[in-house]
RNA sequence: GCUGGCGUAGCUCAAUGGUAGAGCAGCUGAUUUGUAAUCAGCAGGUUGCGGGUUCGAUUCCCAUCGCCAGCUCCA
């Protein structure tokens, strides 16, 4: 028989016989056991393990613990899925069914609309499928074969998209007497499909786009074990339990009112206490980092927005009032003012870089359909900044605006992912601009030695974008920084300094924020913190609770030190029992819970217990003073720049 | 904006083509209490808003507003 040259992943060759498959020849490697292969790696490139190896190579296995092992089941795990359906539904078309970040998806077309009750009739379906453990198989079919099979079936979809592609040949992976056009891999057999569970029904475009006609889509998700299936299930119920929504009702922070708007959020006294907590710390940082505070006005004439580009580009979004016959537009970004406070004396290359920063508040006309709790408004403030500078200075520039950010992620316990996003179609400046603008942003990218993904086609339309997306408690991104490179708005509005050759240069402008929004960064940490906020953010850091009222005289003296010693407390004297007023405190999740009986009166002291159960025991005022105070201070690693 | 679902007391949730109900919260009273819920009483609603069908609609139908899950878009 004919033998091939294997080669394993420890570099050792090994000679099979030709036409073995991956599986099979993982196996005569010894490749171990407890860890089984999904899929293998020949020459590089993912397989199936029943792809037969026709010559020399080198091959290795895709285990189960990685991201790829995972996507390949639930890419099988789909096509399960679309099988248990058009059995179910035979009218539904099949469109596409790939892998997403923690599951899957199908889309189809089905005259039936699915709701999720039919969700545990599809599982069934799924179970029955799963339990006829058929093998899955490929086959490679000449494209105008695979057109005239799936027309015969009257996959209209797959037609469109086979008719698209332009390779001679196509792979078609099933089982049983289901098919599907796909590249795979995918498992060796629908038996290997042994946890999973769908999530929910929505509507998708087809292709993504808008104009297409509107599909179906059931999103599931599947796991290798039951085990890690539940604890992804019991996750998403940790998401909801935090979802800021609720806990934005439950400690009284905010509400949104549709007799007010939608999109539209009310702070209640403690969430507005913790915007201001939030955003005087924020002005002290940048004060320190050399930024100057400026204000600018909600209106500008709508000839402003007109020059700027905004009105060309950017009038869905924008609301408009008119008054004394003059347009107005209610702004949506911060940078014209910044601009007009620059133009408004001559300025020296001496001057640079100039900082401007604005808690502004914007308004953004955001479609109905996409407003959700504080992390998508209508109305919102972002801690903007425009920095002015020379081209020589923005290299520095930019990576000093990536270490303000990310001391700032460090200090609420972020993670953190970059991402570059590059010119989009709808756009202002010229091409030349653009690359000079992106290599700025890539080079002080490198400089830092700082991984990033490209996004192409995803900046702002004046300019390219790196966006800091913070990664939660739960692992979930948000985008909150972006800083933004722009050559052109300083064209428009003829902005330019004097240089040391005596002549008139254009400045550069670096759009940017830290937290972004101020309402979608409360909104995200709220769910980070589970409504937990540590002790310098806490709109209530302790609370006074009296045993009984004769400690009431006590009670509301020390209140009275406390506020004035700078620490947010407040009092519950009322007539109930400590057990009670704990659990109402706990349940607020303020920090400290002052306890006050005889014992405290006596010793003119404070028994403080912690949120999380801790009992401190007797103590000095004072000294639960400092305690407050020195937990204040860990805005330090932010303030004290190195 | 699009697709689907939902809208009942401040909150969480029942119920029915025939007078809308509970727990928590609120109010009143009793209780004076030591680390996650003391007891009793009272009050609270044109069932999102507007039409229609019907003897009768909170329930069925239509429209509208809002919310939720996604899609598209995005700080």
């Amino acid at each position: 028989m004919e033998e091939i040259n294997v080669l394993s992943r420890k570099g050792e060759s090994t000679r099979l016989p030709k036409g073995i498959s991956a599986g099979e020849a993982l196996k005569s490697l010894g490749e171990k056991k407890g860890n089984p292969a999904v899929a293998a790696k020949v020459d590089g490139e993912l397989v199936d393990l029943s792809r037969s190896l026709e010559k020399d190579c080198t091959l290795e296995p895709l285990e189960q613990n990685s991201e790829e092992a995972l996507e390949i089941l639930r890419h099988t795990a789909s096509h399960v899925m679309a099988q248990a359906v058009q059995s179910l539904y035979p009218e539904a078309k099949i469109t596409i069914g790939p892998a997403i970040e923690n599951g899957f998806y199908y889309d189809f077309d089905c005259p039936d609309t699915f709701s999720v009750e039919d969700l545990p009739r599809i599982e069934a379906k799924m179970e029955e499928i799963i339990k006829r453990a058929r093998p899955i198989n490929r086959k490679e079919l000449d494209r105008q074969e695979a057109i005239r099979i799936f027309s015969q079936r009257e996959e209209t979809y797959k037609v469109e998209m086979l008719e698209e592609l332009e390779d001679p040949t196509v792979s078609v992976y099933g089982q049983e007497d289901w098919i599907d056009l796909c590249r795979g891999p995918h498992l060796v057999n629908t038996a290997e499909v042994k946890a999973f569970k769908l999530t929910g029904v929505a509507g998708a475009y087809w292709r993504g786009d808008e104009r297409n006609p509107m599909l179906q889509r059931i999103y599931g998700t599947a796991f290798f074990s039951k085990k890690d299936l539940k604890r992804h299930l019991q996750l998403l119920e940790e998401a909801r339990k935090r979802d800021h929504r609720k806990l934005g009702r439950e400690l009284d922070l905010f509400h949104v009112s549709d007799e007010a708007g939608p999109g539209l959020v009310i702070y209640h006294p403690k969430g507005a206490l913790l915007r201001h907590i939030l955003e005087t710390f924020e002005k002290e940082a940048h004060l320190r980092r050399g930024y100057q505070m400026v204000i600018g006005p909600q209106l500008l004439k709508t000839e402003m927005w007109k020059k700027s580009g905004h009105f060309e580009n950017y009038r869905e979004n924008m609301y408009f009032t008119e008054v004394e016959g003059q347009s107005y537009g209610i702004k949506p970004m911060n940078c014209l003012a910044h601009m007009l406070i620059y133009k408004s004396t001559i300025r020296s290359y001496r001057d640079l870089p100039i900082r401007y920063f604005e808690m502004g508040l914007v308004h953004r006309h955001e479609k109905s359909g996409v407003l959700h709790g504080l992390t998508r408004v209508r109305q919102f403030t972002q801690d903007d900044a425009h920095l002015l500078c020379t081209p020589d200075q923005l290299n520095d520039e930019i990576k000093g605006i990536i270490d303000f950010a990310l001391d700032m992620l460090q200090l609420f316990g972020f993670e953190y992912e970059i991402e570059l996003s590059t010119q989009p179609e709808k756009r202002i400046g010229t091409d030349d601009d653009w690359e000079r603008a992106t290599n700025a942003l890539e080079k002080a990218l490198l400089d830092k030695e700082i991984s990033y993904k490209i996004r192409a086609g995803e900046g702002a339309f004046y300019g390219p974008k790196i966006d800091i997306l913070l990664k939660d408690a739960l692992n979930r991104r948000w985008q909150c920084s972006t800083i933004q490179c722009d050559f052109t708005l300083p064209e428009r509005f003829d902005l330019n300094y004097i240089g040391a050759d005596g002549e008139k240069h254009r400045p550069v402008m670096l759009h940017r924020t830290l937290l972004g929004s101020m309402e979608r960064f409360l909104g995200v940490l709220i769910e980070h913190y589970a409504g937990a906020f540590p002790t310098w953010l806490a709109p209530v850091q302790a609370i006074i609770l009296t045993v009984t009222d004769r400690q009431n005289n006590y009670g509301e003296q020390l209140y009275q030190r406390l506020l004035s010693g700078g620490i947010r407390v407040e009092k519950d004297l009322r007539n109930e029992k400590l057990g009670y007023k704990i659990r109402e405190a706990q349940l607020q999740k303020i920090p400290y819970m002052l306890v006050v009986g005889e014992r405290e009166v006596e010793a003119g002291g404070v028994s403080p217990r912690r949120r999380d159960g801790k009992d401190l025991k007797l103590m000095e005022t004072d000294d639960f003073t400092r305690l407050v105070m020195e937990e204040n201070a860990v805005t330090d690693t932010v303030l004290k720049v190195k």
